[in-house]
DNA sequence: ACCTGAACACCGTTCAAGT
DNA sequence: ACCTGAACACCGTTCAAGT
């Protein structure tokens, strides 16, 4: 394991974390498993309970760190596009993508998890800068701000969608982004 | 329970099957554990694999009779209105909507059940039905197609983002709906 | 043909006992 | 202050033994 730490030493809640992440990185939030975690570190379970009142702190550490780390990289890359237009379709691709595999079931498993706020905060911020681009565009504030939760909303559900296999949007994923940044742009 | 059997009579696939539903109704399909179950129907978990190979495969007949019974009703609701438009605003409300607590989940829980191909057929014919409508309204077949994609794949994101809690939209939630059918309907 | 009871492997959580 | 080991309750799955 990557977090493998120096055996004999003594754990803090850090390490922990850096292992549950590892986990989190590759299987999602249903691989950050005490007793999994437990056997990476070469620990037992029990001492878990020394650094954390439950799995739920556990999880939400892991969530801290992913929405420090992970969330704002495609918003940055948006900002150096020239106009509004560039930086909604970088935007659009951005949503959809995932960087590492522990994303996919993200939103699948943010609210069994009990970690709904912190992914709402990152779609609200993801919200409210597509809505801006649109309002650059010239639209009204309102129907920017109606048309943002739309679009994000039709990404976050085209991306389910393509992961149960639906129809051909898989093959056309760029189409269907040329054609949902039409129809939100349109006057 | 709803479900529990005469005892002492022996139990057939259709019990637990029935038994399951119950569960699947109120709880979603997480809460279909053959443990669980067998202490709804008075029974040890040992003898369900008499009926069943495994968990997996009840699983799967809880979708087909879920399929069979709770997936059509908003289609034909929709085929007493008058035109395409009025059909439409039945659609986006009947696609959002939940019946039965169990559903909530559905979408979420279904690619780890591996019940995806059950939802995804169930997906299809609403997509089919919505892009009809738009062809009604005069948009080309095509076009029509991925806008339909479009609003089924909003329609599921938004009420994913509801639970979410983001923003204004449990609010909001039919001036939503008014913005995509504005937004997909446009020429 | 169906069922029971125990077993096993995997979880989360608690806690007495050790260092 | 941290850790171990065992325990408990909850899962899914298997299987010998019973009816």
């Amino acid at each position: 394991m990557a977090s493998a730490t120096r055996p004999g030493s003594r754990l803090g809640s850090d390490d922990w974390v850096a292992a549950a992440y590892d986990r989190f990185r590759e299987e999602g939030l249903g691989g950050v498993r005490v007793e999994a975690i437990a056997r990476d570190l070469g620990t037992t379970k029990g001492s878990f309970y020394h650094h954390f009142g439950d799995r739920a702190e556990l999880v939400a550490a892991v969530m801290d760190r992913w929405e420090r780390e992970e969330t704002d990289h495609f918003m940055i890359e948006a900002d150096a596009a020239p106009g509004p237009r560039e930086r909604l379709e970088v935007l659009f691709r951005g949503i959809g993508q995932r960087r590492i595999p522990g994303e996919d079931s993200l939103y699948l498993d943010a609210e069994r998890e009990g970690v709904t706020d912190c992914v709402r905060e990152v779609t609200d911020r993801r919200v409210a800068y597509v809505a801006a681009a649109l309002v650059e565009l010239g639209i009204e504030p309102a129907e920017a701000r109606r048309r943002a939760l739309a679009t994000v909303g039709a990404v976050l559900g085209l991306e389910q969608l393509a992961r149960g296999g639906v129809g051909p949007i898989m093959a056309g994923r760029d189409e269907m982004q040329r054609t949902l940044l039409a129809i939100m742009t349109s006057p």
